[in-house]
DNA sequence: ATAAAAGGTGCAAACGATTGCGAAATGCTT
DNA sequence: AAGCATTTCGCAATCGTTTGCACCTTTTAT
């Protein structure tokens, strides 16, 4: 029963409650004299506004809701923590939610959001969603929802993603640039937008650029998956110069093949991969990669949620922004 | 404008809101007939309950905090990943936030887990936490507070860690059986208790079990420089033929400075670690590690949490539980 | 037939804060 | 000293839900 209220504050005070929660506002209504003895009791008493209370009265609830496929992710877990960051700077809560790809956990936590009525969400769909029905209904309740990384395909929704073209023509780029003339490229899941893509922009731009080069173009699951897919390469295809791993999941799986071969990098086999930045250095040389930086992302959807918050009643407006990445470089190729 | 509220439905059905109310609860005073309607029309209307009302008026959350020193880190974000998982099982969500080792950031996430009136709190301290005060005000609200991982030396919380003592002890077994006999240990951040159990336990089996073999012990800041202990000891004292990493922040730096040495696994350097388990497999052969999982902790510090709930008034109950360990064996040692 | 006991429902207060509006108190003008 | 503006504050409704209590029907017992 430690908890203090505007209600116990007017008490001791002798003043109505309104009158303490303007003074605690700094309402220009009230008096300096009376501000400073509220400000001053309310600090012995160790006021601490009630969070529900306000939002009940406010209908706004100082609350992000951010959903992942799953926290324990090198990329995500960098988001999370960057938009964590950003949200507590602005004095918001950020609830945790994971979807493990399970479309009805997914649809749980969007009821969870709804109940404890976020203001925002900030959304990366798990790999089978196709009903976007329950995001709809976020916006229906104008709960301000930015997708990142994995985004719906639907048009006129809020999305940040890295800028997926530029990193497959920068890896396609740096790879013709070091004169690499037999490469196996490893991607992730086929069917996401985000494979595409980066697909589509590493073949046509070695189509454009190096007709000269032989591209073996292969599809792993899993780490183990493509462990086992770098190895049947490196074993019975000897030609193979460079390996491309579209992800840090990917690069894992390669690296295994390569320490268990005892290959030297870059000597032997060239190793660049699409990378958050933290996999990378783990090995020596450290590897390089195109960076796409799950904490820039999160800055950039952090700002994005905070346009669309003021832009407030106006006009619906949606971004589709992206973040540009680089090429980092390690010596591994 | 689309929220569906008790009163709404109070209106079109022609009853009192509280009639709902009970209808929606499966309360025995509401006739079946009336139950099966309101019920009906609360899913055609899709009605949600206010969290916030809720809340207010039963001054019962179905929030928990949980604060981390960063989430960006294999250990914590498979144990929020984990907690995060039995949260939504029992219909609460989870509010993150991240110390980063700045204590007035600690105090900062503190209040804001008060505000939200969160029902409990999982807690990790951060590295600098001396002044207990903030934590002990979450008691005085009745904000169950479970500590994990790093906790405080105060008696009378509850906490939930890794058998640190054990941990230490399988690992100086393992490396003691492996007929090991030039040894360097190194350890983290020597302030913490963490620290001093896991080197304690450590350095006496030792002493109990196997008086000849050379031990010393370093401590590590970070990577970098567990990366500079390893090359100094590795390149100067060529008799060490083991290393031990505390943690995997200090794997990371030891594998650095043995890939850049090529020296070969097992054969020239054997290595041990303490770990999550993640990093140890990204290597060929795969580090030999003593297991400490997030994971399990996590379901640890969840089950304590529920007891400390329902444990709810009669006595203040304070438990101190642990996870015991076991070794992975990878091919390293 | 009548009183008592269920059964079914509604009233109203409460949770803690915000806010439009009105009222009292003060100061100022002339 | 009377009138008016300004400053300072309180009243009361409201947000959506829960819940003790009272109320009105039925049914059941006598």
């Amino acid at each position: 029963m430690t908890n203090t209220t505007l209600k116990k504050i007017s008490e001791v005070l002798g003043l109505s409650i309104s009158t303490i929660s303007r003074a605690l506002k700094n309402h220009p209504d009230i008096s300096e004299k009376t501000k400073k003895k509220v400000v001053e009791l309310a600090k012995a008493l160790d006021y601490e506004p009630n969070a529900s209370a306000i939002q009940l009265r406010t209908q706004h609830s100082k609350i992000f809701g951010l959903m992942v496929p799953t926290i324990s992710n090198f990329f995500y877990d960098s988001f999370i923590a960057s938009v964590e960051e950003e949200s507590r700077k602005e004095g918001y809560s950020l609830i945790i939610l994971q979807s493990s790809n399970n479309i009805d956990i997914e649809n749980d936590n969007l009821k969870l959001c709804r109940q404890n009525r976020v203001t925002g969400l900030f959304a990366c769909l798990s790999t089978g969603t196709k009903d976007m029905s329950s995001f709809l209904k976020m916006k229906e309740l104008e709960i301000k929802t930015i997708f990142f990384d994995i985004v719906p395909e639907i048009t006129g929704l809020n999305k940040v993603c890295m800028a997926d073209t530029s990193v497959g023509e920068i890896a396609a780029e740096a790879i013709i640039e070091a004169k690499k003339k037999d490469i196996l490229a490893i991607f992730g899941n086929a069917n996401l937008s985000i494979t595409k893509k980066r697909e589509l922009s590493f073949r046509q731009f070695f189509k454009l650029k190096s007709t000269a080069t032989k591209l073996s173009i292969e599809y792993a699951l899993d780490i183990e998956n493509a462990t086992e897919i770098a190895l049947e390469y490196l074993t019975k295809n000897k030609t193979v110069d460079t390996i491309f791993c579209m992800s840090d999941e990917i690069l894992i799986g390669v690296m295994k093949a390569i320490q268990k071969l005892k290959l030297n990098i870059p000597s032997e086999i060239s190793v660049l991969a699409i990378s958050n930045g933290f996999i990378p250095t783990l090995f020596y040389p450290p590897i390089t990669y195109v960076e796409t930086s799950g904490y820039k992302l999160g800055k950039l959807a952090f700002k994005q949620m905070m346009e669309c918050l003021s832009n407030n009643g106006t006009q619906e407006l949606a971004f589709e922004t992206t973040v540009e990445s680089k090429l980092v470089k390690g010596g591994s190729l």
